[in-house]
DNA sequence: GCGGAAGAATGAACGTTGTTCAAGATAGAA
DNA sequence: TTCTATCTTGAACAACGTTCATTCTTCCGC
């Protein structure tokens, strides 16, 4: 091997992202072994220490790949439509949801430990971590702005969260299966329904 | 000892039952080892294995309290306003949310065990589980046949799971805390904003 | 080129888990 | 009391994340 020390690290480094993602999509968060993640990389046990501090700072990469790859869906799905009038915010929100819908559906897993990440108690995310998901509530902020011209901007944060968190409700338990499996297009509809009124009880 | 011995180990269960209890209360189900809790109730670490078949269906028996006390407080919640006019169901549904962010709120890691149950991939959650998760959704349910009588029953079912989980979402999210704090009274307005606004919208 | 220091790779070993099981203790019937 | 079925026990096992002394590489100043 002639590559530099810290190009290779770099390298290792995104094989071992790589093969985490993998095992996540295949078997969720539970099949990330320290073990397995070695072998799949060809590197001795220890070596992954050596890469990466533990196993929870890479299911954080992990995550925060997905993340931006959810970014990305969720620009794609805002860019598809104009966003000059009243209407045409609702509707955003609206195509917002749903790319949310589907990226989760189509993402279960990786999208699944986004939220079974669970920090030791005290520490607090870093901030790139934390950066992503801010970056998400951005998307629902803007037409928000729109939405709602007047009212002051705490309170179009606090209401794009509460939007976002909703609609993350109702994908949570929709696409869950665990007691009644809910039609993908029924869920359209009814996040559709909410969103919609969600946005007629902001005017007021 | 001169209990028989189905008493006895009716005793344990419910012993056992407790200590996992408060040991979750405490700690999360991360803190659910089989050896604290053997020690817990005075016996050997083995004996578990008689009581319960695993520490899975520990963590269940648990959550099936937990929701018993949760479907509890939604009763008194709900008992405690009249259910006559329109405005009344949207008022109930309103106060039941609200139940269930103070219920959330004060019982933080127990309730949030009721969602971090995974079982193991194949298997369906017992009868008497699925049960509990049905009499709560019943609680949103009778409200909504009084506010929409006309849409068919389906419909119904569907827009009561779908407002549960648009609330379920902005108090998981709100109690989260990992990224902003948000204030309980703040929490509460906003869950009324969206609970009315739903309503509304589904009066059309 | 080269020799030594700094760093990385290795896999055995440790500590903690949940779960099992052969052996011993105990209860209830005869 | 005695016998059998059952429960109880804690040592043992397997799987896990993580650490560490040892060995090998790589890099830099000569």
């Amino acid at each position: 091997m002639n590559a530099p020390l810290s190009e290779r690290r770099q390298a290792q480094l995104a094989a071992l992202t790589d093969a985490a993602e993998r095992r996540i999509a295949e078997g969720g968060m539970a099949s990330l072994k320290a073990r397995d993640l070695a072998s799949d990389i060809g590197i001795a046990l220890g070596g992954l220490y050596n890469i990466v501090a533990d196993l929870d700072e890479l299911a954080l990469r992990v995550s925060s790949r997905t993340l931006g790859r959810l970014g990305e869906a969720l620009t794609a799905a805002s860019d598809a439509l104009p966003l000059e009038s009243k209407a045409d915010a609702v509707n955003r929100l609206v195509a917002i949801a749903h790319a949310y819908l589907h990226f989760a559906k189509g993402n279960l897993r990786l999208w699944r430990t986004l939220f079974e990440l669970r920090l030791a108690e005290g520490t607090a995310l870093p901030a790139w971590a934390a950066d992503d998901q801010l970056r998400l509530f951005r998307h629902v902020a803007e037409p928000l702005t729109l939405l709602v011209p007047d009212m002051d901007e705490a309170q179009q944060t606090l209401a794009a969260r509460t939007l976002f968190a909703a609609v993350h409700g109702i994908v949570t338990l929709g696409l869950e299966e665990r007691l009644v499996a809910v039609p993908l297009t029924a869920l359209e509809a009814q996040i559709e329904w909410l969103v919609r009124a969600a946005c007629r009880g902001l005017g007021e």
